[in-house]
RNA sequence: GGCGACGUCGCCAAGUGGCAAGGCAAGGGUCUGCAAAACCCUCACCGUGGGUUCGAUUCCCACCGUCGCCUCCA
């Protein structure tokens, strides 16, 4: 079976076609960059690293671009965010965007995510923004106000509301709006203002010294950088109205074209409150877990795990517990993939075992059944369990194991569980000198609790194992020898 | 009020018109000097009520419950 995508803007899921054969252009809404990324944050791009590396591993080439929100995205006060952060840290708006976009990057890298093809940031794309607006006035689609900002105009577009299923008329007019709106219809959108005297991010343009609205960036930088229609428009679910929505109407009307062809939105990150009942983990609220934190007590692979057994468009609860228990369950296949290169290190030539080359190529298939099915990681993920079953099984027999098999072992789950899904490291720990010098030593520990053990000495052995347990080293023995591993 | 998603074993979570993956936890074994790990065994009739069907957890309707969005939020 081949790929198959659920598209948000149909509700359905249809075969995936790139506008252009074995290429995949794809673009994801990135964070506005005024404080740490939260978990949800990495449920999001976890989720997206996930598609971006399996259309890879699949063959496609990829061009991915996710941008990084640095003006227009206002409070509801109508203060931009990044200004007002600006002016409680006393720094000066580029400041912040630079702090928190590295920030971003830090918590990115440190999960694993590999890096957009291109980020690019609002402020550097002002003439695009600009160029966009006023072909939408040439077009009609977009007006001048009394006060003098520019609107997008939601009634000279009829299927505006196509992916969230709206109908403007059904919104509860007003619910949010500004008393001091000039709009013509309430739900038309900025596209952009005239600033405040206080508002110093700012530009010239045809309507006056101002800034752009929130949702034209996205608009102005898929098209610059993708073409007027691409194949692929991430995000998480929450934007789905209206910014989802305004970009689609926006580049629509101003390119005659359609947009994004596939639309792939990922669900909620929700955290208890204080009465158990989920709910959204967002900036505004005070409820997050920044990544920060999160890597304080995790590893990366086990973090990934958890967004990871979910489907990407469901919502997960985050806990300690959850996390736990994601922990126990990368372990199991952590174990198995550390005692394949263990015996890697002293395995005989050849191919004693090469049965198990079919279990291999079964778990494959597979993984690539669930992956093709909307990228169903969990699915993914209970192949390599079972795989993980069976490895366990070959490598504590009796059956002699040749090297060409491990290496096959080892292979695939540097494929699926690395390369897919990243929750494979690739070496066990790093090879620095000291750590080869711990490694050493750790070596002469355990030749020396064996010999203790050969003598029957279990006060020493236990004392041995005791002491390096104490310092996060657990040591297992097993017929052939004793492994161990760092917690 | 409108739009959307969801409700599957103690917990997490896939899935299918024809006897319900996987993980965590739990109980019982095997192995071990003792552990640990691993392996084996045990552990669900799919929110409620209707309907369609030879047959529904899977399709339709209603209801109950939870969450998200309705111009701050990935």
């Amino acid at each position: 079976m081949a790929l198959e995508i659920y598209n948000v803007l149909h509700r359905a899921k249809e075969p995936f076609e790139p506008l252009h054969e074995g290429k995949v252009n794809m673009y994801v809404c990135g964070p506005t960059v005024y404080d740490h990324a939260h978990i949800g944050h990495a449920k999001t791009y976890v989720s997206f690293d996930v598609v971006v590396r399996y259309l890879r591993y699949s063959g496609y080439d990829v061009l991915y671009v996710q941008n990084l929100t640095d003006v227009g995205h206002l409070l509801d006060t109508g203060e931009d965010r990044i200004l007002k952060k600006a002016r409680q840290t006393q720094a000066v708006p580029m400041q912040i965007v630079e702090t928190y976009t590295r920030s971003y990057f830090e918590d990115m890298d440190a999960l694993g995510v590999v890096r957009p093809d291109i980020s690019p940031r609002a402020s550097g794309h002002i003439p695009e923004q600009i160029k966009m607006i006023e072909r939408l006035i040439e077009k009609g689609h977009a007006y001048v106000s009394k006060d003098g900002n520019v609107y997008f105009d939601v009634t000279s577009w009829p299927s505006f509301g196509k992916l969230s299923n709206r109908q403007i008329e059904d919104q509860q007019a007003g619910v949010r709006e500004d008393v001091r709106e000039d709009k013509r219809h309430p739900a038309d959108f900025a596209l952009w203002k005239i600033a405040e005297p206080e508002h110093i991010l700012r530009w010239d343009s045809p309507w006056g010294v101002g800034y752009p609205g929130w949702h034209i960036e996205c608009s102005a930088m898929a098209h610059k950088y993708l073409g007027t229609t691409f194949d692929i428009h991430g995000g998480g679910i929450d934007n789905i109205f209206p910014h989802n929505e305004c970009e689609i109407a926006q580049s629509e009307a101003a390119n005659d074209a359609e947009f994004a062809r596939y639309w792939m939105l990922v669900g909620t990150l929700m955290v208890p409150d204080e009465f158990g009942i989920p709910t959204k983990m967002s900036k505004s609220l005070g409820n997050f877990y920044t990544i920060k934190d999160a890597l304080k007590l995790h590893r990366p692979e086990v973090i990934r795990m958890f967004i990871l057994g979910a489907h990407y468009r469901n919502p997960i609860v985050f806990s300690e517990e959850a996390l736990d228990a994601a922990r126990r369950g990368w372990e199991r296949i952590y174990g198995a993939v550390r005692l394949t290169r263990e015996k890697l290190r002293t395995a005989p030539e050849g191919e004693a075992g090469n049965a198990f080359l079919d279990t291999l190529e079964q778990a494959r298939r597979q993984f690539i059944s669930a992956m093709d099915d909307d990228f169903n990681a969990p699915g993914g993920i209970a192949a390599l369990h079972e795989l993980t079953r069976e490895v366990n099984i070959l490598l504590n027999g009796e059956q002699p194991v040749g090297r060409a098999v491990l290496e096959a072992i080892d292979q695939t789950y540097r494929e699926l569980g690395g390369q897919v899904l990243g929750i494979v490291p690739e070496e066990a720990e790093s090879a620095s000198g000291s750590a080869e010098r711990e490694e050493g030593l750790i070596r002469l520990l355990i030749e020396l609790r064996a010999q203790a053990r050969a003598d029957k000495n279990f006060q020493l052995s236990d004392l041995i194992r005791d002491r390096l347990s104490e310092l996060g080293i657990t040591v297992e023995d097993r017929p052939d020898g004793t492994v161990w591993r760092i917690n």
